[in-house]
RNA sequence: GCGCUGAUGGUCUAGUGGCUAUGACUGAGGCCUUCCAAGCCUUAAACCCGGGUUCGAAUCCCGGUCGGCGCACCA
């Protein structure tokens, strides 16, 4: 078995996840968490929540996961987000059809199907592998699609990602944030993508968990006041430089951005938020890089895009996350499909006095003269400068026609005026994560198998998933050493005390205590409280560790406070009372 | 979507026309047991789905579903 196969193995033995609809055969691209991988990715997304939201004071929304049709024509989703495939009628291998013609013609994938079609009649182009005839291009959508209402209804489409319902939220959003940049928003939530052949598992699903946030910055403002934060983080960064050698670099933040390596402090200061989450939640540093998008790989309105890989047993490395620049794209596409204004007005620090030359044509005598021509004709005056306007007669051409206007019907001035603030479209930084890849990768970076010594001298071994504590799904194994009563009663009073406290603690005592150790091993329950006859006398317990099977006996007065401070790393386990 | 290949208890697996289906681990109940998968007893649990061939199909054939690999695809 590879790694990837271990994993997946323990996964679904023991109810972290398993492929969905197993019942009926299963159906590729969907997944199911079980009880404890909802809650281990539940941990993953309150971490995410706690650097977003609280941290960064991104405010959570949330919106629907269908959405109506203009919101996917404006962002691209209708036009881009599907591909014309061809079939072939002998062997049925299907093709991109805009593949197929590209060598002839080169806008080849902004024609229609039935352009597509006629080309592929006109040139006579057949099937490639088998030379059999080509059948029509028919449009396969990723995003999949649906009706709104009963009988004819309106197109819905499932949401390919969460990002559109942040950006047509704009105005509202900018309004709740009292209209001043930078404000950014998150979304944890499902998405979807009618993926023509997904493999891998819970690397490339039909249904699939995001975590987003669209922050929104002013386009001549790109540093960020917190960048201290990070600068001396040492990332591994692929850039597109080091991608023509081929060998990625270590750097600090503060390098990175000094040599031009990543194209702003804000995008830095995002990519470096990023490695302190994925590293918070566990994913080992060392399998761990953040790539720069090739010139040709990223979109053409992307100012940069960094991908955060992990490296995975079986998949190599794998992006995870996006971090992008979009530039005022979004904004910009749903102001022209919704002809409202998607932006922010932005005060000076200081007003501005700004000399203004103005043309001020006498309406009330040019409607008349020129009837419906009249607007067209004050148009072209304003964009006269003094030397034109000064002369006996001005002239105009309007449509291909010379109009004459007299010089009495025209005033100009230069004006100074005082100008407050200016309309400003924002730009987005876009960091997205994919969370079921994040679920994964934490599965198979926490996976051990090691060996131990036994007492016939024999060496077992053991399956450690190492999680750390704070995202483990179950955080302590309540075991009294026997299954006897004297022993489980204040067990089960523990577990009562560690339950009112928020600590996950589950409860055991079947087999013996050994077992019980390494079945919570398995499932990366970092500490076991163990209850035993010196329990009885002095009210004392055990803390075992699950990484090095210490332990320390602590009073069981404090044990919620002691366990608590464990699970989140305030006091070293050494600490957490005398070790045996 | 194409080609190759596989699918047996919860997990891993033996069996390849005569089945009442092998074994291990796990699970449950009990005995024993004073800290790392010990032992003993009891017990639960499976031939992916649909068609065909055959006296008889888990086994052979066809189709489907799901997994793996290669090709194509991967905002």
């Amino acid at each position: 078995m590879d790694m990837y196969e271990q994993v997946i193995e323990l996964a679904k033995r023991r109810g972290f996840l398993w492929n969905s609809f197993e019942l009926y055969g299963g159906t590729a691209g969907f997944y199911d968490y079980g009880p404890l991988g909802s809650t281990l990715k539940r941990r993953i997304e309150n971490i995410w929540r706690q650097l977003y939201v609280i941290e960064e004071g991104f405010m959570e929304i949330e919106t629907p996961t269908i959405g109506i049709e203009e919101v996917f024509v404006a962002s691209g989703h209708v036009g881009g987000f599907s591909d014309p495939l061809c079939e072939c009628t002998e062997c049925g291998e299907a093709y991109r059809a805009d593949h197929l013609i590209s060598g002839i013609i080169e806008t080849a994938d902004a024609l229609s199907n039935e352009e597509v079609d006629k080309i592929i009649l006109e040139h006579n182009i057949t099937c490639p592998e088998c030379g059999g005839k080509l059948g029509n291009a028919t449009e396969f959508n990723l995003m999949f699609q649906t009706k709104i209402g009963p009988g004819s209804g309106r197109n819905g489409y499932l949401r390919p990602e969460t990002a559109q319902g942040m950006f047509v939220n704009f105005q509202r959003l900018a309004k709740f944030y009292r209209e001043k940049l930078p404000f950014g928003t998150t979304q944890i939530g499902k998405s979807y993508r009618n993926e023509i052949s997904p493999r891998q598992g819970v690397i490339r699903l039909r249904e699939f968990t995001q975590a987003e946030a669209e922050i929104f910055i002013d386009p001549s403002e790109k540093t960020h006041p917190e960048i201290a934060r990070f600068e001396n983080d040492v990332l591994t960064l692929y850039s597109q430089d080091a991608q023509k050698t081929g060998k990625p670099e270590s750097m600090t933040i503060r390098e990175a951005i000094d040599n031009n390596i990543i194209a702003h402090e804000f995008l830095a200061y995002q990519i470096a938020l990023a490695n302190n989450f994925l590293q918070r939640i566990g994913i080992s540093p060392d399998k761990l890089r953040f790539r720069q998008h090739l010139k040709d790989e990223m979109a053409h309105y992307a100012i940069d895009c960094w991908d955060a890989e992990i490296w995975m047993e079986r998949f190599g490395w794998v992006e995870t996350v996006g971090i992008a620049d979009r530039t005022d794209y979004d904004l910009m596409a749903h102001a022209k499909m919704s002809q409202e204004e998607l932006a922010i007005y932005k005060e000076y620090d200081h007003p501005r006095m700004i000399r203004k030359f103005v043309v001020k044509p006498d309406m009330a005598k040019l409607g008349p003269l020129f009837r419906k021509k009249a607007k067209a004709v004050a148009d072209e005056l304003q964009k006269l400068d003094e030397e034109s306007l000064s002369q006996e007669e001005i002239s105009v051409i309007v449509e291909g026609e010379e109009y004459k206007i007299p010089s009495e019907l025209i005033t100009f001035e230069e004006v100074e005026e005082k100008v407050s603030g200016e309309t400003v479209v924002p730009h987005v930084v876009e960091p997205s994560y994919g969370i079921d890849r994040i679920f994964y990768a934490l599965m198979e970076h926490a996976f051990n198998t090691e060996k131990v010594a036994s007492d016939d001298a024999e060496e077992e071994e053991r399956t450690v998933l190492k999680l750390k504590s704070e995202v483990a799904p179950i955080q302590v194994a309540v075991l009294p050493l026997m299954g006897k009563t004297e022993l489980s009663t204040p067990a089960k009073e523990i577990v009562r005390k560690l339950a009112n406290r928020g600590i996950l603690a589950s409860y055991d005592e079947s087999g013996t205590i050994g077992r019980r150790y390494r079945r919570n091993d398995e499932i990366g329950t970092p500490y076991a409280v163990t209850i035993d006859y010196d329990t009885l006398k002095d009210n004392t317990v055990t803390i075992r560790d699950r990484d090095t099977m210490k332990q320390v006996r602590t009073s069981i007065d404090t044990l919620e406070n002691t366990l608590f401070e464990l699970i989140h790393e305030k006091i070293r386990f050494e600490d957490a009372g005398v070790p045996l």
